[in-house]
DNA sequence: GAAATAGTGTCTATCAGACATTATGGC
DNA sequence: GCCATAATGTCTGATAGACACTATTTC
């Protein structure tokens, strides 16, 4: 850097631009109870207030290095999970979507396994909105009943042509109940032998010898598998059937 | 909107937190002279000065409604074109990105046809680049040259399983020549025969009867094509498969 | 052994890839 | 008529969807 450029930089005033404001939001799906679920927090600010709504807020320019740090520590206050599947959705901003200001969102979705929930906490607050068609059963705060909407479309798109369903199981599971999460997401009941053809084909489960999952009322038991390795690059062929019968 | 609300927004003061700053960036391809080619501007301010960088800058909160509207008013600067296939990538956000301060910059790429270019201006300040790999022969800005990257991977996947090849072309094309598009872009010869069937099973061109291509040197003219609608919803089935050789 | 669930085998229509062949127009 | 390019025909291996079948456990 040379001396010119150093004084230019000193010189720089950020804030002489009228500039949007900056969010970042959280879709955080699971399932739980025969439910894709969703994590929404009421809101006790107005705009808005009394509404459900998708949980973010402001970048912390001190604390997030990058927006994907930024959507991880988000997720990490709200559901004490460090690690989970966190990909990037889309960006809304527009005029009209905050009536404040100019506002822009950067929206991430995440999966999370049922196994590593926090508990509850207060639900008058903070609740996991079964997910119904495109949405939830209330409506939502600003534009997010669109993101959500966007969401989900991702969401069952990506079941077609990745394993990101795995993620939302716990660490060990069977192919019932893996052939069950894709029925719940998708809204359609799957053909188990294809199904399971698809799956074992990838080889990215492995499965635990001798070892079965109880569960009352079952009557054969089944194995149990655990995840490989998630390989973001490792998708389907053929990718749009969907053995619905 | 009831008092409490209103005396709330009053109250408002947007300036409170330090923000990160927040810009639209575009990555414009076209084909040309056979090759695939990515408009790039020269800085003439610091930082970077010198180096080659995306087309882009601020969200004018006043003319611009939404984020699209902003890069749709960039794209109608930089190349005089006013709809185009434009379509929002990824959004890059850090505290490194840019040395003068916290940026989030929303990336959209757009596909021109050839004949809807406006003649080059300055060469020495704006110019199509041709693509090379993933990327152009000279360093870009910035994280621009992975912007770039992440730009061209995500057209090579779309043309898999989509049609916007067509918005690369001028209004009326040849098969040979939306082949030909489709080779330089995927880097790899395409089996015709293939080719053909799944252009034209997809019902998406339209054959202009009795007008054909000319072009000096060539021996048997070739059919003309116009594109018949747009409809990104259709995509082509069993996307994976590229009729390599 | 009946019931229910887990898991396998197999047939078939479809389709992409390969490649051969025909068609057409410029020279 | 020759040649280069455009366009079509056809064979085949792979695979997804369908569905019948076997296996294993609980009661």
């Amino acid at each position: 850097m040379d001396n010119d450029e150093q004084a230019f930089l000193a010189d720089y005033d950020p804030t002489r631009f009228e500039r949007p404001s900056f969010t970042v939001d959280l879709v955080i799906f699971t399932v739980r109870d025969e439910s894709l679920r969703v994590l929404l927090v009421r809101r006790d600010e107005h705009p808005a207030r009394g509404c459900w709504a998708l949980p973010g807020g402001f970048v912390d320019i001190h604390r997030d290095a990058t927006i994907d740090d930024c959507a991880q520590r988000k997720l990490l206050e709200k559901t004490g999970v460090a690690a989970p599947y966190l990909e990037q959705l889309a960006t809304y901003g527009s005029r009209d979507r905050d009536p404040r200001y100019w506002t822009a969102t950067t929206v991430y979705f995440a999966l999370l396994g049922a196994s590593a929930l926090a508990p509850e906490q207060d639900p008058a607050r903070v609740r996991w909105w079964p997910v119904q068609g495109c949405g939830v059963a209330t409506p939502l705060a600003f534009d997010h009943g669109r993101i959500l909407a966007d969401a989900v479309a991702r969401l069952r798109n990506k079941l077609e042509y990745t394993h990101i369903a795995v993620h939302l199981l716990p660490e060990t599971f069977t192919l019932p109940e893996l052939q069950r999460t894709y029925e719940l997401i998708l809204q359609q009941p799957l053909d188990k032998s294809s199904f399971r053809r698809r799956v074992t084909e990838a080889a990215l489960l492995e499965a635990l010898p001798g070892r079965f999952r109880d569960s009352p009322g079952r009557r054969r038991p089944a194995q149990l598998y655990r995840f490989r390795h998630y390989d973001r690059e490792t998708f389907f062929p053929r990718s749009l059937a969907r053995y619905a019968r």
